[in-house]
DNA sequence: TTATAAATAAAAACCTTTTTCATTTACGGA
DNA sequence: TCCGTAAATGAAAAAGGTTTTTATTTATAA
């Protein structure tokens, strides 16, 4: 696991600071997806003054990057989690204690079933939902 | 089409008022998912007094009777969305002018490159999240 | 070491969604 | 058809999370 946070902000064009990189080692140590408020309950052990929006901005900085991830939660607030994997998978979040699981299959009924035996987790619902841009939409747009 | 919607409210133990009606007749005729403020624009044209609330509370119920979709989107704003397929089915959606196509098939690599080539809609990104109860959480929880 | 652009704190604003509560309405049973 | 009651609604306010603004501080390149 890469631990060179300030490398990590450079490559940003982020300017490395003690709070910046903070958040990182927060945000890299939880194996849970986290929302702001979380992350700033955290920030204020370890700086006396630290604003909620600075924990905003940064986390947006972060996830624009690419460092760290949104979370599509079914209660439609802001989350964030670390990914250890950096190929193309798939999140099974519990959505009682936040813990967050990396998938490395990518079929869904199957998933599913094989996901519940595995592991003895009950799947509650999924999501799949193609984001784009249609025929239509795509003169001028991306 | 089942457009028999005083129907569709008794089986929901919903009293069929002239607003819930009207709801849902706005809702079946949008090939586009629409905020609540969306109905509440159009709900205002056909009732003289007509509170924001009550739209929020009515697509609510609806929703949670299985009549109408939540759309999930990453703006993390609320969207409903009168689906025509009854069966397990999935959605394109696009972000700029908000129709919906409603997807017959499953998978997803595959699924996409399908997609795109089919109705020359540009895909930007897409959500496979399953939401559950861990293991851990599953002692008193569903 | 200094200049400068970027980052921050603090406060306020914003916007969507929900709650509260008094009034009105739908509708099953007389 | 009329009533009684629970459900639905409007209006206003509150809640809650997120973002903006602005003056100050900080990181870093020259």
């Amino acid at each position: 696991m890469d631990t060179n946070y300030f490398q990590t902000l450079k490559e940003l064009n982020l300017k490395a600071t003690p709070k910046r990189l903070a958040i990182l080692e927060i945000m890299a140590l939880k194996p849970v997806y986290v929302s702001p408020e979380d992350v700033w309950q955290e920030m204020r052990m370890r700086f006396k003054t630290i604003g909620l929006p600075t924990v905003y901005r940064n986390l947006d900085e972060l996830a624009s990057g690419g460092v760290i991830t949104k979370i599509i939660n079914p209660d439609r607030q802001l989350y964030y989690f670390f990914c250890q994997k950096k190929h193309h998978h798939h999140h099974f979040i519990c959505v009682f204690c936040h813990r967050i699981e990396e998938l490395d299959f990518c079929a869904i009924r199957e998933m599913e079933t094989e996901f519940e035996r595995k592991t003895g987790s009950k799947i509650l619902s999924h999501i799949i939902q193609i984001n784009g841009c249609c025929k239509k939409c795509r003169k001028g747009n991306p």
